[in-house]
DNA sequence: AAGTATAACAACCGCCTTTGT
DNA sequence: CACAAAGGCGGTTGTTATACT
């Protein structure tokens, strides 16, 4: 029988059900065996590439494994500043379409887009008491978690070009790059260089966020309404009118988190008790 | 140091669509 | 055209790692 050129022995469905079938964790064995067939075989056919291979495991389960973790070009590790905001720009577009949005992420697979999505941006919207699908969350990601990752991207890409001129290889400015985005060693691994997105949005790289001229229509929107000079500063004793607000919200976390300060907080409380 | 809570990630499930017979 | 199998996708759950008390 020959399945996408591969030849094996066939095994009827019964047979198949009959063999115990394994679930849960993938071991090296299992990991070495399907890399070393698709390495020889090619992929697709799951089904019958399971059987020939003698993995005990369902089709499904195979490509699963294949495309999420064992592919060669699978992209590991913390998710960027530039793919976060791809992330929220494209699901604000598209919706919960992961694999759509996945395939503008070079690397990255739709479940850990999921996940990301599920993990941050959800934990956000809990926070914030309110639905991740709600008119006040997608505004708050719009115009004010949004235009924070782009200022933040823009730093990171001027801190970047400072040191450029003190880096010979250009693949030392990308990592520069994404250190100088954080503090934190987590993002120093995972580089994208910001110019990718820079390109995408088309925004001049500019340290002064009120001059941010956005060709994104969206993002001179956020420009617009949430200049961040146009915010007053909260009256004394007004934290909890409604919104109750982990510490680490503004306060701590991890670098992707921390993007919000007592301002942020007074004006979203004002936009959510509205 | 131990127990608990939370975050992050991997994997499975069910449904729908596509493809082959 | 009808049916079955396979593929693909989004939702959900389970497990592990890490942080916190």
């Amino acid at each position: 029988m020959e399945v996408g050129g591969r030849v094996c022995d066939p095994k009827t469905e019964e047979e198949t059900t009959m063999m115990d079938l394994r679930r849960g964790p993938w071991t090296v064995e299992e990991d070495l065996t399907l890399v070393n067939y698709i390495d020889k075989h090619g992929e697709g056919r799951w089904n019958s590439l399971a059987r020939c291979a003698g993995l005990k495991r369902t089709g499904k389960s195979c490509r699963l494994r294949w495309l999420n973790y064992l592919r060669p070009d699978v992209r590991r590790g913390n998710i960027t500043l530039e793919e976060q905001l791809l992330i929220l720009e494209l699901h604000s577009r598209w919706g919960n379409q992961w694999s759509k949005i996945a395939q503008h992420l070079p690397g990255r697979t739709d479940n850990e887009i999921k996940n990301y999505w599920r993990t941050r941006v959800q934990k956000h919207a809990k926070q914030l008491k309110c639905d991740v699908n709600s008119k006040q969350f997608k505004d708050t990601m719009r115009y004010l978690w949004m235009p924070r990752l782009v200022e933040r991207i823009q730093a990171a890409a001027a801190a970047a070009n400072t040191s450029t001129a003190q880096m010979s290889p250009p693949t030392a400015a990308a990592d520069n790059l994404s250190a100088a985005a954080s503090s934190s060693d987590s993002f120093a691994a995972q580089v994208s260089p910001a110019s990718d997105l820079t390109d995408y949005y088309n925004y001049p790289v500019n340290n002064n966020n009120n001059d941010i001229n956005y060709q994104n229509q969206d993002y001179y929107q956020v420009n617009q309404v949430f200049n961040p000079d146009s915010l007053t500063s909260p009256p004394s004793g007004s934290f909890n009118h409604g919104l109750e607000f982990n510490s680490q919200w503004f306060d701590g976390g991890d670098t992707t988190d921390n993007l919000w300060n007592s301002e942020d907080i007074w004006c979203l409380q004002q936009q959510f008790n509205m």
